[in-house]
RNA sequence: GGGCAUAUAACUCAGCGGUAGAGUGCUGUCUUCACACGGCAGAAGUCACAGGUUCAAAUCCUGUUAUGCCCA
């Protein structure tokens, strides 16, 4: 037969992907067991214009990990696809299109725009999709959903009109971050603080005297400021011949346009503080001239600058509040395209409010009223998606009340119902749900959910599923439901939609048979940065809506970082596409470097080293497997699927250990796999693999399979042989599919397609600790043997003479036992058992726990080198036995130390100091 | 400013009460008939620092330092 060398995973990935879809094996249905358990899980949905980034090629693999390890260990398993309608991503993208063709949105209108990005999606969609089939996602490809698909819209209308009618979501003026680059409302999650090198300007507000104006001011006021460094105590307020004046510090000079009060601490305002004097006066604000209040807020910071603090309630969020509290008037002097509006004076109408700050600072200095201006370090609010500066403004908006949803998403967690792995990253939800704030829900953009609402000539709202409903709400009401009614605009948070995807892809609000059986899943996989935007929205939809949790268990994925251990992105040019990783190493070899480097951490710094080593396993499974189609022909050509033999021939010491190794292993990968622990499992099954499988076992076997004359005991070995490669290949199958599909179906298997095989179980009673002792020692022996030779320079060709004294009658029967082995992979001629070994004169040795070896080397051994290598040994031992020594001397270790632990100690001891004096002998001896 | 992580071999990370492991890299060696993406052998770490708890600490506690992330 014809086997490459080297596995080449395109000639082999392209081929299964189809095979599979195509037999329906991902399709719950497809498992025919009546009783079998349900295994459902979501999958984020990624945006529907994106593209697979690595965040998405882990994500995924650690799903299709568990849906595939389930599928085989018998559940029916359900794992939904879809994607999200990515409001404002996707409009921009479209939107980006239309102005290659010198176009804008608003000369289509908002039908012919919404049509044109459905075309977009239904032609140029769909990348993602295809990305998944080459990582090899087991989806339930026929429930694939889309967010805006009919049934979600209807479920989003029926969430929204539920919440409306229980009042947990309401219209109405306040303050939020309007984003001018995308002219819509964004959420306080949607916001990124920048740290931002700015100005921190010091000016000076007139204080209002009797009926006198303040007069023209030449530098006397700046120069009584800066004769105050460093500032003391109440030099907030400057008294001057032309007045009293007071200092307020803003890094945004333009906003004072829309300023209706100067706030100060309480205490300051006391008979102790430091103001006193200004309690009951006015301000003239500069450049405007409105006569403003002074306020007494406990928000406002005593250190911080003067302690005098301008107040423009529509302009910024803790002065919005301020504003409440003490029913200031609140003057939006700055519009929604970013510019100054007409509430403020004449000279600054439309000017840009970067312009206007320029103008306003400008302005200041020549009135003398500027006194400073310093640099400062401050964090800005962005747009996520646009990057500009976020403007907060006081706004008409569809809000959703938080709190008392959060509560029982909160409790849920608590109480266990829903576990987060790793379980430190339940802080992050904690602590954002117990702080969590009403959420801007309504966006001004045209594509999205558009809000179920309807306005009266009369400006009645009305909240319906849809039109005829409004119009009975509104007969209900006592209004006129004749009336003409005008839609509402705006459209809802992507997220609104998505925080319903664990019921809403399962048929919600209808109550379909997948509801039923698949809701709740079992586990979500997601990444930690967007445990605010959707983790904790979908658990309280779940809890509210279907009153359960959505999944039982959170399993947060690793942040993929470059090698370096930063953080991807585009900025940095630093950002690594999956798919070029899958093309240089395999399918396979990703999917598993990328298990194994899945450890409880936060962070996974992607290593090319990981990956090369992930590649060369593939490589060494292929050519196992190469290795075993060349040399089974006698038993392939049967065909039929392989038990562990025991007729032919009985299984030896090797066969009984590999046995126990594979049972050991199968059990554990189950239970990482059950807790999560990906890199566990797939580490255990790199060891069993590569060390002993492919290093020991076939090595062991080797003389058996190769032997040109068939007897029952070869047929035998090449049947256990393919019996332990056909587990293997299950074993390994949920983190390396493509590889371990090809090369099941060219061996002796039971089944279609090893999607669906059995996942190998364990049997305790295959486990044999006592065949792994043995085993143990003929492995060390052997070791000890090629030392010998790799210390000397020995060439492999020549063959040595060896003489091995085992230290009792147990060792001795299993060296014996396995003499011929120990031969030939030690490459020893003669090999002589004997109760002692003689004086070492001339020859090499080794003393290990079990027995003691000589290797004579007459002439070619190097006695000082010799010496050395024997003293290291010695050395090593020595320090060992008096840390036990100082252990078991001491009566608190006898007295309080568990019994095992002094009995291991002891013998441990009893080991160390028989090996201690043969080492001392020998070296004594050279 | 508040909170949460993390500090272990050259690099990336396991281990989380009984005195250290992996992958890669490194050194030596072998073109032995599955694999040089390989075999064999080997070197390499006062487990950040300082205290404490314990018979016993890389592992638990406290503090310090450094780094990263989140929130304001």
């Amino acid at each position: 037969m014809e086997i490459p060398k080297t596995y080449e995973p395109k000639d082999v990935e392209d081929r299964w992907y189809p095979f599979w879809e195509q037999g329906g094996y991902f399709s719950p249905e497809s498992n025919p067991d009546p009783k079998a358990k349900v295994f459902s899980m979501v999958i984020p949905p990624p945006n529907v214009t994106g593209y697979l980034h690595m965040g998405h090629a882990l994500n995924q693999t650690l799903q299709d990990v568990l849906a595939r390890w389930r599928r085989m260990a018998g559940d029916r398993v359900l794992w939904l696809p879809g994607t999200d309608h990515a409001g404002i991503a996707t409009q921009m993208v479209v939107e980006r299109q239309l102005a290659a063709e010198g176009v804008k949105r608003q000369d289509l209108g908002r039908e012919k725009f919404v049509e044109r990005i459905w075309q977009w999606k239904e032609h140029s969609g769909g990348t993602i999709q295809r990305q998944m089939r080459v990582v090899g996602d087991s989806v339930d490809w026929s429930r694939e959903r889309f967010t805006m698909d009919e049934g979600l819209s209807n479920a989003v209308k029926e969430v929204f009109v539920r919440l409306y009618d229980e009042g947990l979501i309401y219209r109405g003026e306040r303050m939020i971050n309007w984003s001018p680059g995308l002219q819509t409302a964004i959420s306080d999650l949607e916001v990124e603080m920048k740290s931002v090198k700015g100005k921190l300007y010091h000016i000076a507000y007139p204080i209002k005297n009797g009926e006198s104006v303040p007069r023209p001011l030449g530098s006397e006021l700046v120069e009584a400021y800066a004769g105050t460094e460093p500032r003391p105590v109440g030099s907030g307020l400057l008294h001057t011949a032309a007045g009293d004046f007071i200092v307020v510090a803003t890094t945004r000079p333009e906003t004072m346009l829309g300023d209706t009060a100067i706030a100060m601490n309480p205490e300051d305002a006391g008979a102790e503080g430091r103001y006193p004097s200004i309690v009951g006066k006015t301000a003239v604000l500069p450049l405007v001239g409105r006569e403003i209040a002074f306020i007494q807020d406990e928000v406002v910071e005593k250190d911080f600058g003067t302690g005098f603090v301008k107040v423009t309630p529509a302009h910024d969020p803790n002065d919005f509040a301020m504003g409440k509290r003490h029913n200031l008037e609140f003057i939006q002097v700055i519009g929604k395209d970013a510019k100054i509006t007409d509430a403020a004076p004449e000279k600054y109408r439309g000017l840009d409010r970067n312009e206007a700050r320029k103008q306003i600072v400008a302005d200041l200095e020549e009135l003398g009223l500027l006194l400073k201006v310093e640099d400062y370090n401050h964090n800005v609010g962005h747009c996520q998606r646009s990057g500009t500066v976020v403007e907060p403004l006081v706004s008409m908006q569809w809000f959703m009340r938080m709190k008392e949803l959060a509560e029982p998403a909160i409790a849920a967690v608590r109480e266990g119902r829903t576990k987060f792995v790793p379980e430190s990253t339940a802080k992050i939800y904690f602590n954002w749900l117990e702080n969590i704030q009403d959420w801007c829900v309504s966006r001004q953009l045209w594509w999205g959910h558009r809000v179920p609402a309807w306005f009266t000539p009369e400006g009645e709202i009305v909240v319906a599923r849809d039109e005829a409903e409004a119009r009975e709400r509104l007969k209900a009401r006592g209004l006129d439901s004749n009336a003409a009614l005008t839609e509402e605009t705006d459209v809802l948070d992507t997220w609104f939609s998505s925080q319903l995807w664990p019921f809403s892809t399962l048929g919600w609000p209808e109550e379909t048979d997948d509801l039923k059986r698949f809701y709740p899943t079992e586990v979500l996989v997601t990444g930690f940065d967007i445990i605010f935007f959707w983790v904790a929205r979908m658990m309280m939809m779940g809890l509210k809506f279907m009153g359960d949790v959505p999944f039982r268990t959170v399993y947060i994925n690793a942040l993929v970082l470059d090698p370096q251990g930063q953080k991807m992105s585009k900025t940095k040019g630093n950002v690594i596409d999956p798919l070029d990783v899958f093309a240089k190493y395999g399918t396979d070899a990703a999917r598993f470097g990328l298990t194994a480097a899945s450890t409880a951490g936060l962070t996974l710094a992607l290593q090319e080293s990981k990956l090369e080593s992930a590649r060369n396993f593939a490589n060494k499974i292929w050519n196992a497997t190469r290795f075993v189609l060349m040399n089974c022909d006698d038993v392939l050509e049967a065909q039929e699927p392989v038990e562990w033999e025991t007729e032919l021939s009985e299984p030896e010491l090797a066969d009984r250990w590999i046995l126990s190794r594979l049972n050991r292993i199968a059990l554990d990968v189950h239970n990482a796999l059950g807790e999560y622990r990906f890199h566990e499992a797939a580490e255990e099954l790199y060891r069993f693999f590569w060390n002993d499988f492919c290093d020991w076992y076939i090595e062991l076997s080797k003389p058996f399979v190769t032997a040109k004359e068939s007897t029952p005991q070869s047929l035998a070995v090449k049947r256990r042989i393919i019996y332990l490669l056909e587990r293997s290949l299950r074993l390994l199958h949920p983190i390396m599919p493509y590889i371990t599909e090809e090369l099941w179906q060219r061996l002796p298997h039971k089944g279609d397609t090893i999607c669906t095989a059995e996942f190998v179980s364990h049997n305790s009673a295959q486990l044999d600790g006592r065949a792994e002792r043995e085993l143990a020692l003929v492995i060390e022996t052997i070791t000890k043997l090629r030392n010998i030779r790799s210390t000397f320079n020995i060439a492999p060709s020549v063959q040595l003479k060896a003489s091995i004294a085992p230290a009792d009658d147990v060792a001795r029967t299993v060296l014996t036992g396995m003499s011929e082995h120990i031969k030939r992979l030690a490459r020893i001629s003669d090999l002589e058992f004997v109760e002692q070994l003689p004086a070492a004169k001339g020859s090499a040795r080794a003393v290990f726990t079990g027995a003691e070896v000589a290797v004579p080397l007459e002439g070619l051994i190097d006695f000082d080198k010799e010496r050395a290598r024997l003293e290291k040994e010695f050395g090593k031992l020595t320090n060992e036995l008096a840390g036990l020594e100082k252990r078991l001397n001491n009566p608190d270790f006898i007295a309080r130390a568990a019994a095992e632990v002094v009995a291991e100690s002891r013998t441990r001891s009893a080991e160390l100091a028989d090996q201690i004096a043969k080492l001392r002998a020998t070296i004594d001896s050279l």
